[in-house]
DNA sequence: TTAATAGTCTACTTATTTTGTAGAATAAAT
DNA sequence: ATTTATTCTACAAAATAAGTAGACTATTAA
């Protein structure tokens, strides 16, 4: 399941898409018009900048924006940014591999099977972008 | 991702799957050929149990088998009974349903494409079994 | 050059979930 | 009766997620 954080860093992003033509936004309005705690909000804007996803200005008039295209931005990114790997188990992960112990890869079933999950789910995640988000 | 529970329970049941023409098998025996720890293990039956997908006989000659042929047996269920809803918001479950607050699911963009990951997810993990976790 | 504005950073605290454990109770077999 | 093995209730510890506080920095405009 995504986590509170990603459904916020979703939230905000689609608030920022369907505003995408009216400058810097303030990290204040989307809190409020999504209902997101402000200093938590604050700090997923942040990670999301660090990820040059967004870009912002200091001051007045300051706010945020986009810094990469909406329409370039596949979800599956922001995924893996904000909640951490798709895929069901480390052993089948893409970016975020890890060796499973006590395991041999080759012969397991399970394997097998989480990789199909991933590869039909990362299918459609790779696929989409921001401006799916908003209709 | 998987709980360590789930990794534990698809190890034990693949474990019982090799085994099924022997007999009860010994909780202590899973615990040690699987490198779960016995107590956690002992839980993770009983629910196993509980939901008809295992039986158990207490005593001497007692131990774990399958009350339901493993052959049908969905991997699906598995999931969703040890670790929780395969879909990735409860907006989007089928079994584990929740609407989502401040947010009309008519007009939602992420909803569509969560809904979509999940029918992929599901093909597969409702169309595999016990079965295809041991060669 | 000062005041106001608004994002940045470090460091917490609190809540929730996951993982694991202890020990007594129950059921079956010999 | 005794031994074996699962069942049940109830914790405890560890890890992660969620949320908060407050000082700091950059920008704008008077």
């Amino acid at each position: 399941m995504l986590s509170k954080k990603s459904q916020y860093a979703f939230k905000a992003l689609s608030y920022l898409v369907e505003k995408r033509n009216d400058g810097p936004i303030l990290i204040s309005e989307i809190a409020e018009h999504k209902k997101i705690p402000l200093k938590f909000l604050e700090n997923i804007l942040l990670e999301l900048k660090k990820a040059d996803i967004l870009d912002s200005k200091k001051g007045k008039g300051g706010g945020y924006f986009f810094k990469e295209n909406p329409e370039n931005v596949k979800l599956a990114k922001i995924i893996r940014l904000v909640n951490g790997p798709i895929a069901m188990l480390p052993c089948v992960s893409l970016n975020f591999y890890e060796k499973c112990e006590d395991c041999n890869e080759d012969h397991c079933g399970l394997h097998d099977v989480l990789i199909e999950v991933r590869d039909a789910s990362l299918n459609i995640l790779e696929s989409k972008t921001l401006m799916d988000l908003v209709d």
